[in-house]
DNA sequence: ACGGTGTGACTACATATGTAGGCGCAAGCG
DNA sequence: CGCTTGCGCCTACATATGTAGTCACACCGT
């Protein structure tokens, strides 16, 4: 479960994975057309991502068909869990506490979505332990 | 309170961030030598972050008794709040309960970190509402 | 006066990132 | 058959980042 540390993702990546976590194992062309719907970007400058994201592992690619695509070799779950593990030890030094606390408490969410997360926690609690 | 979008740190602006936002204004040197101890890094190397950082305005440039001193314009804790928001934004789909998930039930942190964040909610939830 | 020591400034350089231009090939169409 | 269209690939290039070398100056002790 538990892949060796990819090199980290810099945020127009994550856009790019993100497509590919979402619709599965797709060609440049579809994460192409996904992304400019969004925002203006040349199809070149997604297929060059996704051959940078080759390089560092974090897709695989294979050819269907005569077709290229381009396909996760890690969850996007086991993704995030990364992500949020480095963001509690760069910005929060190492205090997942920390991050909870800003989450809840400072504004950085909304007061429904605060809300939504306290209930949750609550459902949570029944089922964890 | 809600300062303007600085461009975001990096990795290594970040740790230095940290050592002014815990020690208050101080000299290159300063910062280098909290630095330097936990990893090896040249002198130079800081200065250059420091420079970096005043001219992205997350720092800003005092000379007290012909001493070079950089302070921290905006506080750490919206610093932290803006990194959180972009954590939920680009990992997360904009759904901060997705984080607060991967937080607490998919091993992202030890049981007993999630342990004592949930009984920080739970006092919390007093304060609060 | 003179040579270390500390510190700030400028410069350099490899790598990463975001962006895109242009080439070439293969399939469909008139 | 020749032309357009779609798509993969290679190349380029500006900016950011991490790292450090070198220089210059000022203060301190002898």
């Amino acid at each position: 479960m538990k892949e060796g540390e990819l090199p980290p993702l810099s945020e127009v990546q994550h856009e790019v994975m993100t497509v590919v976590w979402d619709r599965g194992p797709c060609t440049a062309s579809e994460v192409w057309k996904v992304l400019s719907q969004r925002r203006k970007v040349s199809r070149n400058t997604i297929h060059t991502q996704l051959v940078r994201l080759e390089e560092k592992l974090w897709l695989r690619r294979e050819v269907v068909d005569g077709n290229v695509q381009f396909l996760a070799t890690v969850t996007r779950q086991s993704t995030q869990q990364q992500c949020v593990r480095r963001l509690i030890d760069t910005v929060f030094d190492g205090s997942a506490e920390g991050l909870v606390l800003t989450l809840l408490n400072q504004g950085t969410v909304t007061p429904e979505e605060s809300d939504r997360i306290r209930k949750m926690i609550e459902q949570a609690k029944g089922d964890a332990s």
